[in-house]
DNA sequence: CGACCAATTTGGTCAGACCAATATGGTCAG
DNA sequence: CTGACCATATTGGTCTGACCAAATTGGTCG
């Protein structure tokens, strides 16, 4: 599996090191040569992964130093790693994730719907019937078709940050939930708040819109919650130690 | 001003260039050698600018050339630069940013009050006082409650993920939005909307409350996109070639 | 006209060097 | 003994020039 570039290597590496947690915010990591020397490198390889991991926004580098960031001044980027990690609980932030997509679609659904035209509008009814009749599937139908949707009502709205946020996030999750939770057990759960959403979504009321996939956002939470709450009896507090230094 | 290293100008310049879309995605950059023929520096330098962009999103690199990312795969820290480079219109984004920050907001009001103790629904009820008394004075005073309550918001819920998303956002919008858009006709923006998410947070009712947010978000947006429409008469179409390519 | 192959170009890596800004530790005055 | 101060060592910032492997490119041959 030698792929990868040995800068992208080394640049897991150190990622893995600063986001366990084994330098403190604040401190020092070691210098580029002794970097360079630990890898059995060079200093321009290494230079390049301090480039890459200072983009992240886990450290600052400036001459006298390279320093250790804290987590909350990082880059959303650092979400993939940090679940690739386990450094955080899985379903705590999965739950979180479920939150902020849930906040995400909801103004998606009633940017669309302010500037849906007639023919957008039967669209999105198709997508989200398709929607409703993957509940009956498995569980990667449905993530497909709520992509689709997401999509759909990006391509209405045009509204470039929202598509942003939302690519970021997906990046980051995609091949981390999606593969470890598929629990066929998690079925209808709440088809009802579909409904309505269909219903709002050929009145054209927004507002109603936005309030179903709220709702179905948050059924899905608990849902999930509850789930793993019942199959994953006790896991070890790791790092709180970083992810509870928010004052 | 040359407090910035050689790296970050180069970054810069050529960051610029591909964002105002000067190589359209998929088109190859010049090469390393060329770039840094071109700069007058060295290859490794180069090779630095190259790692920051490709972690910024906006281009891929890879054996056989460097090449350039549509702007729909780029990352949030884009957005400041796009900003800054007014290649997109600054209204239109800015209507685009509350949006989203008014979903976040609600979002976070919503999960504070879910788990807040009594303690805490108290100080948040002063900020919001305070919030409401801000508004008679400058508009910096107002923004800078907001930031204090959603810093109080994010650490009673603890979202990791909403809090990283915020910000991303505001590190991208500050001295850009504050410095530009400072009018003091946007006063009393609907202090009614603050007002019943004040009654909302005393009844520890979080939907109440998440509404009012949206409803106060909304109401700016209003009222700032009537403020610059009428003193931005026209502004020319810039670069809809790169913010039009989404599908 | 299309498939194939070789030469060129390109990124990936490497070694060693000098400069300017910072950090460090020791010294000296109070 | 404590604090300010300064020289030195350390660190990042820049530079040069070279070799390798993979991708691209353009020409050639079927």
């Amino acid at each position: 599996m030698a792929t990868v570039s040995k800068v992208e290597e080394i640049t897991a590496i150190l990622r893995t090191e600063i986001l366990r947690g084994q330098y403190r915010p604040g401190e020092r990591l070691p210098s580029e040569r002794d970097l360079s020397a630990r890898f059995e490198t060079n200093r321009g390889a290494i230079r390049e992964v301090v480039k890459k991991l200072e983009q992240l926004g886990i450290i600052a580098v400036a001459p006298g130093g390279v320093r250790v960031l804290p987590l909350e001044e990082a880059t959303l980027e650092v979400l993939g790693y940090l679940l690739e990690l386990g450094e955080v609980h899985r379903p705590e932030l999965i739950g979180q994730m479920l939150d902020v997509l849930g906040a995400m679609t909801s103004l998606s659904i009633r940017s669309a719907l302010a500037k849906a035209t007639d023919n957008e509008i039967e669209d999105i009814t198709l997508i989200v019937h398709a929607l409703i009749a993957a509940h009956d599937k498995d569980d990667s139908a449905v993530h497909e078709v709520w992509i689709q949707l997401s999509e759909k009502l990006i391509s209405i709205h045009r509204n470039l940050i929202l598509r942003l946020v939302a690519n970021g996030l997906r990046a980051q999750f995609i091949g981390q939930v999606q593969t470890e939770i598929e629990p066929e057990k998690i079925r209808n759960p709440g088809s009802q708040h579909l409904i309505e959403l269909l219903h709002a979504i050929q009145d054209h009321n927004g507002e109603a819109a936005a309030s179903a996939v709220i709702r179905h956002f948050q059924t899905m939470k608990r849902e999930l919650l509850a789930l793993t709450a019942t199959q994953t009896p006790s896991q070890p507090e790791l790092s709180q130690n970083r992810s509870a230094d928010y004052a």
